[in-house]
DNA sequence: AGCTAATCGAGACGGTACGTCACGTCTTAAT
DNA sequence: ATTAAGACGTGACGTACCGTCTCGATTAGCT
């Protein structure tokens, strides 16, 4: 777990020497300016001491592994907050921001989300971390876009937030970490279109619920496979 | 790169002592085991050749590392093909196989998915290869799902498959690979219910109104933020 | 090249950690006891580290290859310096001293002497760091009793000082590096004896120059054969 | 242990294929061609194999490891047998054998010598097997000359053989081992002279140096390894 | 002013895995 | 039966990074 990467000041001060901003805020620029370079995985922790100035000591002491020094490094770098778009149209509002997520993917940031998504594969603390302090707030913003586009009418409000969320940005963050397919513009447009045809209010007109005849169901012992 | 992992068989045998399959087999055999318990960043070449009782050098010998080594145990235990459901419905064909990736992310085949795709983020090479030799053939084989309801008329021509195939999935692989929502049959059904009002022929009616005005393209110093 | 072998103590000590003294003796004694079984060629940097407790990286962090590692262990238990004998007389001297080395030889230091010999033949940079470490300050020694004899007027002064080192111990040595005839005190005498009446003052009284004939030189295409 | 390197004919043609004289001699070819180059510990069983452009089945069928090889290799290229120098004097006849020896020394094949020697530390089965095939006959031939000087009244009958051979010829191999002196004509006469005060019946008083033409001295850089 | 913590730099250390190399054995098909 | 080709197990190599630790040196609040 991490401990406080932040520093707080309003406690009454401890004795002794007081813990020096320098030092934390050198580690973190020392380690996005390496993450420019490398990835997560090649950068190592005695590089970052080494390019930050600092002893290797000091940085286990505020962090227990590169890791969550990075996901610091990357939250405080990120800082200031984007405004959601709120144009009046959730479909506007979501193109735009589809928009933004995939010219986000271009930058080191970028590849640094990936790359935590990749760290939290074999360390689902850290998952848990970068969940909770990176991708919580971000979900929270979107998911207003939503909340105004069902409060305007123009949403199913019967559908799970989160599921229309992943629905939109699921198949961009699947293509940006398999590469499997070109991600532009257009790409996000179709794609946001094409969601909305499945999220928007106005119901298709014989969307009457499916008389499928179930087939017995696909038998256990057949190995289920990756889309 | 990986050299040839599978054995052919055909050609006028070589000079020399042949490649022992018992040693290509047991090393992928032993790959499977551990990869049960520790997940593939944790497992080591060395525990690979102890455990299959061969030589570090016969595994380096026949491939790089790692992470090819899983790839291709990954793939020598999938070679039973499952035949793609056919029950005369796209809808339900979809539906029954994102129910089928669920459970598989479900055993350990799903979780060195998931480990592949982490790995490939600082391995572009292996990505690509994970992509070739796993991912393409598995997208061929929904492909025809989605050809064939293009066929019956279910769905619109005018989408490209990928684009479908991302939208399908895509959702599911995000939720799977982050953790930040959960996943069973029901949130199978919702989701493909939803994107399929989407891809389904009969539009909605007024999905022509796009009367987005869409203000000033938000500023390019504006970071972007990811979903 | 060694780096620094022998800790220093004197100057004013460098930031961090200091080296560990207990690191560097265990390393030492451990490869003392383990060429008390196995040979030079036989010990290996791994057994010496586990052996002496210690992290192979430590271990080459402080000797670039076990030989020098050999060589400190071999000079550091052959601290205590042995006084070479000062009889009054040349030959005495050579007598006891010749009777010593003979001693070492059978001792486990003379099985690494040897082996120092040995290893030199294929990394003449270790066998140069021998030779200043070990047999320079071995040679300045008997040098002493040589040059004593000589202020003496035992010895011809007509005579070069590793000549007669040599004439004394290379027929010693060569018999104990390959073995084709024995060693003893017995032999240590009567080599001494023989030696002696070259290198010594007094002539026996005729001494008939040689009327040799000089053959032509011998045919250069004829092969030079070893002794 | 090594088999019979060379081939016997006389016998009753085994069954099968018979052994190939090509492949020996290419073997110990390849073996000398790799020795110019680089010390006996640097040439590589796999290296003589694929340079002699056979397997390394064959070699290690016909020989138990290089070592053997190369002794092999050395003794077939020294076949030639070098003529003892008679010239009617002890004294010059060692001085010209000296001479050779040094002259030898110089040549990839006295680097051989040395590394055989250096070898045989930590394989005392090679040691001997070197001794008997090669060092034996080679003192064989200047005992010849030691004999022919005891018999002609010039040499101490009371003295032992290899005694006096070590004497005459152990300080030049020490030096050439160790490389602690320089090594050229002008020692050998020296060493022989000075030797030669104590080996003589009638001691000499007066050392005149001979005035024979020293042969050109060889140039320094054929003087391979260490030394 | 001195005392007492806490922090910081430097860097030594044990541990573990890496990927490579040479050895000597073994297997196979061809000669 | 011998050969060329070459796969294989063994085991050491020297390197790299991890996370811990031990040193003084520095700094600041507290006595």
């Amino acid at each position: 777990m991490a401990k406080t990467a932040s520093i707080p000041e309003t406690e009454p001060k401890p004795r002794g020497r007081q813990r020096s901003h320098v030092c934390e805020s050198s580690i973190l620029s020392a380690t996005m300016e390496l993450l420019e370079t490398k990835c997560l995985r090649d950068v190592t922790c005695d590089a970052i001491a080494q390019r930050a100035g600092v002893s290797k000591a000091t940085l286990y002491k505020w962090w227990p592994n590169k890791n969550l020094v990075a996901l610091d490094a990357f939250l405080s770098s990120m800082r200031r907050s984007v405004p959601t778009p709120d144009t009046g149209s959730a479909l506007n509002d979501f193109t735009l921001e589809l928009e933004s997520v995939i010219r986000f993917y271009a930058t080191p940031h970028g590849a640094m989300f990936r790359q935590f998504i990749a760290e939290g594969q074999s360390d689902p603390e850290f998952l848990a971390l970068f969940r909770e302090r990176f991708l919580r707030s971000r979900r929270e913003e979107v998911r207003i876009i939503w909340e105004r586009g069902v409060a305007r009418g123009e949403l199913r409000e019967d559908i799970e937030v989160d599921l229309a969320l992943d629905l939109i940005f699921g198949p961009m963050i699947y293509r940006h970490l398999v590469g499997h397919a070109p991600l532009d513009d257009l790409h996000a447009e179709a794609l946001v279109a094409v969601a909305f045809r499945g999220l928007q209010k106005q119901p298709c007109p014989n969307d009457s619920v499916d008389p499928r005849k179930v087939p017995a169901e696909l038998e256990p012992e057949k190995r289920p496979l990756a889309g």
